[in-house]
DNA sequence: TGTCAGGTTTCGG
DNA sequence: CCGAAACCTGAC
């Protein structure tokens, strides 16, 4: 496997919390995988231990996909002086970072996660990649990528449904067909209103959606996802009034964070989380 | 065993 | 514009 020096990367937050459904860990290692490969990591204490297959040591893709960033201790910085509570979610999940992801795979599970756990989204996610993607074996284990938009375009809605989708299958084809045919040109839009607008055009996709889209796959790291946890964030911790419409609490954290606004979040998400609901204060009654 | 979910759409006001 | 119900299914 190949040696790569990282500092302060944090594997388990990142891969298993909410931004991903494509990874797993097993026997001490973490694969996960895309349309085309999988790719596995050893966590060691000052650096990680990485393959990619089936095409070996792709290096460019790891590191973008990864996202790994120079400027990331900065950034640290520049969050945890804001307040108390950012500060102590930096300091219990250090190392949480935000991926790059593949933006057909991440706009199609994130389709999946409307009503559902992550727990629900990741068996979603795995049950369709076992149904109708490729094949690949690693170190024993046969691992099913994410299946291929030409082979998921000739599916029917019933299909998705025997999957467990739900009311969702209807919304996953419709994406699909607007993928196929091309009726998305945001992937090198860098308009913020414009990208989301054309997300929010597709059935199924509402704004928390789209902005999971854009923060976990098209680089936009000046917004954040408001999820029920990051409102409950800015009720408990910020005492925001929970009255305010989605739009108006994303723009609150744009305007506290910054151009740090995404992992800020995912901190704060990740740590509001990990506590457990209810046991944040008394105002967590939002539902 | 029954309730409910990290959301969106639809419908009624 | 705003609140409420409905949506499939698995997880607790």
């Amino acid at each position: 496997m190949n040696k790569l020096q990282l500092n302060n990367y944090n594997f388990q937050h990142t891969l298993l919390g909410g931004q991903a459904f494509n990874w797993d860990f097993i026997n001490g290692a973490y694969y996960g995988f895309t349309q085309s490969r999988v790719i596995k990591i050893i966590e060691k204490d000052n650096y990680i231990l990485w393959q990619t297959y089936p095409e070996n040591d792709e290096f460019g893709f790891l590191t973008k996909y990864l996202n790994i960033d120079n400027e990331y201790e900065k950034k640290l910085l520049h969050i945890s002086k804001k307040d108390k509570y950012i500060k102590v979610a930096v300091e219990e999940y250090k190392g949480l970072r935000l991926l790059n992801q593949d933006f057909h795979q991440t706009l199609l599970s994130f389709i999946l996660s409307s009503h559902k756990s992550v727990k629900g989204v990741r068996k979603a996610v795995h049950d369709l990649s076992r149904s109708f993607g490729n094949k690949i074996e690693v170190d024993g284990l046969t691992i099913s990528l994410f299946p291929e938009i030409e082979v998921l375009s000739t599916l029917a809605e019933n299909e998705f449904r025997s999957l467990g989708f739900g009311f969702r299958a209807k919304y996953f084809k419709e994406a699909l067909f607007k993928i196929i045919n091309n009726e998305l040109l945001i992937i090198n839009n860098n308009d913020e209103n414009e990208v989301r607008r054309q997300l929010i055009d597709i059935t199924g996709i509402g704004e928390k959606i789209a902005d999971c889209i854009m923060t976990f796959s098209l680089g936009f790291q000046n917004i954040t996802p408001l999820d029920i946890w990051g409102k409950r964030v800015l009720i408990d911790f910020y005492g925001i009034d929970p009255k305010l419409k989605y739009s108006e609490m994303r723009e609150w954290y744009q305007n506290y964070f910054q151009e740090d606004t995404a992992l800020a979040g995912q901190y704060l998400f990740e740590y509001i989380r990990g506590k457990g609901r209810g046991s944040v204060g008394r105002n967590s009654e939002l539902v």
